[in-house]
DNA sequence: TTAGTATTTAAACAAATGTTTTAATCATTT
DNA sequence: AAATGATTAAAACATTTGTTTAAATACTAA
């Protein structure tokens, strides 16, 4: 029960919902032990401040990332195709384990704290520069539209990938009523337009 | 030169600029009247307070939406690509107008103030719409994909047309070197990426 | 110049912020 | 049972927040 967890396990948790939700700023330390069911007191204890909390909080967040990030030492032989669709897979994977997580980042890049420029070198950089290795062999083997740039399409990429899991759950307010809508239906379909908006054109 | 203007006028634009980088619980009166060198009392003059002033830099922000919406009126008539790219190249403008839009929506995502279902309701939601209404006429036209998800899909257009301008600036960290990088350049080859994608195949 | 209005200024306000302190309570071990 | 350490609790703290007040200054019209 929620009740019998310790003070440190029910702060960790509540504070990933709330610091999702409002952001770093957009949550107190008072609203934090209130909806923890703890005292104020027990932030510092546990985690030495605020600050502490959140870092343990975002800790927790990218753990699947490195995880990801570890497979892709491996991805030198696959074709740039598999190697997108890899970023694709991982990216459902990241998002069902890990449904928060989209927020956190996009709280960071509106509203950066001092953990970002250290969660960002250290991930999202890599990431990028996976997907811009990845269709620059493409283009090179012919199987992406050849005058692709780069850098755009990488975004382009990301963007279509991720954007869903932003504006969620917002979007439920405006789309009516589907019914069988989830996230990993969406990243598969998201993927494959992207995968047939670059590749080469027959006639070229 | 800026000294000459009005307090009003200057008090906007500082807060224009400041609000879209760190949001509206991101900055503090003081800051807003120290960056627009004004006494603090100013805001509340001016504008009835903190809220109001971040109102006022709203409706200006979004005041290029109306316009491009009052356009869709006599969109019926258009076919379902062409109504695509009505929006694609609408899109184009309002950042090209408007380079900060995009922060204060997301930011208002994350930290919804007490406007943002007010301009949610207004303009997004319609611009969601229009967009359905698009793909909808698209499949039955026989032009685009027949399986489809409208929602998903709607969703995908717009993370990949808007996606490059919430991580711009922080995406130039990443790139190596895009010298000839802009947006409409991003819009153009995004925009023609996805219409590709969700093109009916020859073979189906 | 004078009178009246508009604007600016500095100071004060209550409320909320994150942190720390000190004591009380709990659990475990001797 | 007594003692030790871990945890919880309430209160106080110095800052910072947005707003308001009251006086000083600048501007405009007669």
């Amino acid at each position: 029960m929620d009740l019998e967890k310790d003070s440190q396990t029910k702060l960790l948790e509540t504070a990933t919902t709330l610091f999702a939700q409002k952001g770093f700023n957009g949550v107190s330390v008072r609203q934090l032990a209130e909806a923890a069911n703890v005292n104020i007191a027990a932030i510092s204890y546990y985690f030495r401040g605020k600050e502490g909390l959140y870092q343990a909080v975002l800790e927790e967040q990218f753990a699947p990332i490195a995880a990801a990030l570890s497979q892709t030492k491996t991805a030198n032989k696959l074709s740039a195709t598999e190697q997108l669709s890899m970023y694709a897979k991982h990216i459902a994977i990241i998002h069902r384990q890990r449904p928060l997580f989209t927020r956190f980042i996009f709280n960071e890049v509106s509203n950066p704290t001092p953990f970002f420029d250290l969660i960002f070198k250290k991930y999202i950089s890599k990431i990028f520069q996976f997907i811009t290795g990845a269709l620059t062999k493409g283009i090179a083997d012919g199987d992406f539209a050849a005058d692709l740039n780069i850098n755009h399409a990488a975004l382009s990429l990301a963007g279509i990938m991720n954007f869903y899991f932003i504006v969620n759950p917002l979007a439920k307010t405006i789309m009516p009523l589907d019914n069988t809508s989830d996230a990993e239906e969406y990243t598969v379909q998201a993927y494959r337009i992207y995968l047939d908006g670059i590749r080469r054109k027959k006639d070229e």
